[in-house]
DNA sequence: CCGCATCCCATGAGATACTG
DNA sequence: CAGTATCTCATGGGATGCGG
């Protein structure tokens, strides 16, 4: 196999090559799992609130309830899990307030907010191309169907 | 709760406030899973492995055993699986030469090339402040312990 | 009001063995 | 080579009830 051309771009693909780029990267470090970023820094973007939580502290400081309220469906468990897990990755801050009944607020860190930029660009990416990525599905699911009936109506 | 002022910004705070405008038209919308592109189009950066598939094409075709040597631990079974639900969103395209043994490629569609770019910007993210989320998880569990041993030589 | 503990189930994902 | 099939186990995450 010839060897990847790093330079010589003419083309504007900078971010599907600086991907490759990045990944080949990885790859010469020996993929070291501990390592790599992927697996270890954006998990929280694979779990099923985080982005929706540091959506909504966009907004400002918000309340555990108040997030409760604005989340949909998300369970008091899974809240603190999801809080508590970006907590520890320094994404967000929690502020008790000795009131009575004590108040606990949650608001994003300069991380956290750092963090909503490149977060934002993938969210409005899907958020673009959500129909698109809709008809797809239906299409190749369609299409599966197909195939198997029509194996079926072969037999 | 006041209106939130979606003009008027001369801060910097302009990707915290997009997120903050399109999470609150979400909850306008009355926040139907079936129309949020967050839970419906942002699933393949939560699986373990699409991230990662997604980089490894960008460096361009790859055929199966490809992608499995490239791809650290990962099992043919969580393969096939990714890369046909990638191929089901329509990022990914599937192409079969009827050789002996047969050979298959797997190449990035028009889509899956555009996902690359805010995706990139994402993972560039990770890898900036890896060091930093690092130290922050390891001072958040030395603090969790010392809060408990606090606790217990307390009593 | 905020959060923890427990129980329980659905899904994710590895290991292994088999096919066109 | 490029998958499928099956088994198995770990994890995610919902429901509920208690406690400060």
């Amino acid at each position: 196999m010839p060897k990847l051309q790093e330079s010589n771009l003419t083309e504007t693909a900078v971010p599907l090559d600086t991907a490759a780029t990045r990944f080949r990267a990885w790859q010469e470090m020996g993929f070291d799992a501990n390592r790599c970023p992927v697996r270890n820094v954006l998990d929280f973007i694979g779990d099923k609130w985080s982005t929706l939580i540091l959506m909504s502290l966009a907004g400002g400081p918000r309340r555990f309830n108040e997030i409760i309220r604005a989340v949909p469906d998300i369970s008091k468990r899974m809240l603190t899990q999801t809080l508590r897990s970006l907590e520890r990755d320094g994404l967000v801050t929690r502020h008790v307030f000795p009131t009575k009944p004590p108040s606990v607020e949650y608001r994003l860190s300069q991380l956290g907010r750092s963090v909503l930029e490149p977060l934002d660009r993938l969210v409005g990416w899907a958020e673009t191309h959500f129909a698109t990525i809709t008809r797809a599905r239906q299409q190749f699911d369609a299409n599966v169907i197909d195939e198997a009936t029509g194996a079926l109506t072969q037999k």
